[in-house]
DNA sequence: GTTTTATCGTAGCGATCGCTACGACATATG
DNA sequence: CATATGTCGTAGCGATCGCTACGATAAAAC
């Protein structure tokens, strides 16, 4: 067997930070053994993500793959393993990069209302930039495939459960910080939230323009709770 | 060349009514001349709407669908044509049973609010049967597909485009009436109760109950331009 | 009855799918 | 140097894709 995956592990971290070598550590970073990869795995990793954001997992072949990321088929196992594992990395880059703006929102702006809007208002700058695929990557990417992709939609529907968890968390902060009122039910304003962005992503993916879903921004924040 | 197109409008028309025959018309209504259909066609074409309803365009294939329909490659080849002619008959079934709630409120109901909130209510309760797949087919079915069917995006596309306006007519008409505010958008407020919809869709498809739904729908029902 | 028309089931077409065997090549280790 | 390790490009695997040729069969037209 080929242990492909721990250089792969090693290298959706590298998108963060470089691996420090740590002064006088243990580990040595020495060179691995045999032929090293003859492609930057990093940029492949990324046109990959580029292509599968555009098409989805399924509708993407190895074939769009592997000529977009100017690499063999071959070359593409050996680097990151299956088709499957290529995607998952794909979208954890997806989420630390593209997909991190709502995250960041959330923790911080100091209300829950002003991260609320700004969550969604810069969506819809990001779901409607010309420079890479239109909607969130998270949302579309898996949304009709065959039983086969299964684990692939299992990972998807993780994220956004847990995204929207993190939603309905911020939300409760405003409840019990006085921000909101006390009846509120963060779960149900969360699920509002997150339908609203799931919809924009469609709707970019559509051809919907960044002021179309300003727009739409403006008036589900009409649905904020009044205190 | 077969003239298969033929009996196939006929099928999807016979959907509303019976092709009446009309009294003294000249069309006799003749048995057409050689070997009949052995199978139902209007049958195998609503199981072959759930098929591509819970599986997508691409991800459902001649073999899923014959299966399932009870029928042979040939025969089905023989009575819809191809399986994009296939889809397209039953995307329009579609629209015409269990996807025509939206329409019917929106003519049905007295004011521009009243249509809005049914069209929305019906779906969150039809949306989330468990009688038949999840989610809106014309939203869900065809959202990540190779090029090869594009001309099936480009259909759906069209019928959600219309849906909207024809929403979008029934607010301009509202604002028209006195019953919304003269500034009010219609573009605007139609793609955003649009986002609602298309949200609430993939939401069902991810699982939400309907009561989870129906919540939303009062969420967004607060966003309602107020005089 | 014969002829004509059209669907039937069997069987398989060419193309593409995800994926890999295999020998050549490039690097670290001894 | 020789050896071990692991990627390289070539070429093609088995499976499935959408679709169809072909002879048999069932109905209407004659």
């Amino acid at each position: 067997m080929k242990k492909t995956n721990e250089t792969s592990e090693a290298g959706s971290v590298g998108l963060v930070e470089a691996p420090e070598p740590q002064a006088g550590a243990t580990k040595a970073p020495r060179k691995p053994r045999g032929r090293p990869l003859s492609f930057d795995r990093d940029a492949a990793l990324e046109t990959a993500m580029h292509v599968f954001w555009e098409r989805g997992y399924e509708a993407a072949s190895i074939s769009d793959l592997t000529s977009a990321m100017g690499i063999t088929p071959p070359s593409l196992y050996t680097a990151f393993g299956d088709k499957e594992q290529l995607f998952l990395e794909a979208i954890e880059r997806y989420a630390l990069g593209y997909g991190s703006a709502g995250a960041r929102a959330l923790v911080e702006e100091p209300t829950a209302r002003g991260a609320i809007e700004r969550w969604l208002m810069e969506a819809a700058n990001e779901l409607t930039q010309p420079c890479h695929p239109k909607g969130c990557m998270v949302v579309m990417a898996a949304t009709n495939c065959s039983a086969a992709a299964e684990r692939v939609q299992d990972a998807l529907l993780l994220r956004r459960t847990e995204a929207i968890a993190n939603v309905g968390r911020r939300i409760q902060g405003g409840i019990d910080g006085g921000e909101l009122p006390a009846d509120t039910h963060a779960k149900d304003l969360a699920n509002f939230y997150a339908t609203i962005y799931q919809g924009m992503s469609m709707q970019a993916k559509d051809g919907a323009t960044h002021e179309s879903l300003m727009a739409t921004v403006r008036t589900a924040m009409r649905s904020w709770p009044r205190m």
